[in-house]
DNA sequence: TGTACATCAGTGAACGCGCGTTCACTGATGTAC
DNA sequence: TGTACATCAGTGAACGCGCGTTCACTGATGTAC
């Protein structure tokens, strides 16, 4: 974590060999920017450097492009939401539904407080072009990775623990799993009301776990 | 419909009182960027213009800035998917089951047809900013409501047919349904490559509707 | 039937703006001797 | 311990670009008489 960014008065340059805490500086500037409840338009180079109180040129030593501060902020708010979710499963308990329903409201609770960055990670358009992307499809694909192998592992301990039905394919049922979290996340994201009854989250989760 | 945007040579100008005609022209050429594969960063004033053929303050005479050309676009957009789930209902005959899996298949198709269309219908960024839009909350709410409607009525006759378990309330079940096909049709959108095996969407449908 | 004229559909040039990116630079901070 | 110097961290001015938007205009098409 970077402490807040503030934006009053000329920045204090860095001591020799800390100039890559300007690194961090400037993703934080980026996230703060997000929060602000800016889309990712309000992201430009431009802006993250006024944010961070820098010229925009101070920018390049640390990042090659726009694109790649948006990386940036995805890897680092990846890695926060698996934590997020790792903790609210320890502190679930070993009780297997109560164990389902801490991970899938963490997921949803994270999105609804930082909707901007929610959107970024999970289809915002931050890569250059849609069709040309420096980054590979590894890093996308990874990067999801150590949530849904968490949601696998809780699914089958709802089976192990008998309150769900089995499956053949614990991970496809993740992915499954997930896919509903994301509609209700996202859509919460994107849209001011949402229609529907207030319990659409415990149905989904119910339904896409195979609760008995 | 429009027929196709030719970018040839200097349009004729419509005739007197078929001013309106440019209208569609400048929506079939907004669209027509989007199927390029191009992102809604891909639809401004001027590409527009250049699409359709015409000088850019032509568009002012039809549409009071972007968003607006985007709204038309989405409300076209939300109409002919309406449309489309009803053919499919239509054409899957009376069994329950069928039709069930021909409306959420002919809901991801379109989707997977037209990406970034579907990616401006839920959840694209056209509105001028994220805090202030010139279009109501209604035109929002009621675009979906009638797709909605048409899940609610499938899953009450599957209900009936006897082959998924009632609920006290078919259209919160239906909300749920479309949250779990949106999360995969937008992440598909989204995503080069999906993870998860290749029957998720019957996963989630099965799932969903609550098939026995 | 002819003609003057209003209107409609659209144009072309120009503006100011924020953007990404380049370039030569500055000045504080360490380091070699 | 003092000092010359290399390096590091970052600056400021400038560029060309595409954008949204304005303004005065043009010229074809109908219409009134």
């Amino acid at each position: 974590m970077v402490t807040a960014v503030t934006n009053t008065e000329p920045r204090r340059r860095n001591r020799r060999g800390e100039g890559g805490k300007l690194r961090d500086e400037i993703i934080a500037a980026a996230v703060a920017l997000l929060d602000e409840g800016g889309d990712e338009r309000a992201v430009t180079l431009r802006s993250v450097a006024r944010k961070a109180g820098i010229a925009a040129p101070s920018i390049y030593a640390h990042f090659a492009d726009q694109p790649s501060i948006m990386l940036a902020v995805v890897r680092q708010e990846m890695d926060r939401l698996a934590a997020a979710l790792r903790e609210a499963d320890e502190r679930a308990g070993p009780d297997a539904r109560a164990r389902l329903f801490a991970v899938c409201h963490a997921y949803l609770d994270l999105a609804r407080e930082h909707p901007q960055r929610y959107r970024i990670m999970f289809g915002g358009l931050w890569t250059p072009s849609a069709e040309v992307t420096s980054i590979t499809d590894d890093d996308l694909e990874s990067l999801g990775l150590e949530a849904l192998t968490l949601l696998a592992d809780v699914l089958g301990a709802c089976v192990e623990a008998g309150i769900a039905h089995g499956s053949d394919d614990l991970y496809g049922d993740a992915v499954a799993l997930w896919l509903g979290l994301h509609g209700l996340a996202h859509q919460r994201a994107v849209v001011r009301t949402m229609p529907g009854p207030a319990d659409v989250a415990e149905r989904l989760i119910k339904a896409l776990a195979h609760l008995r």
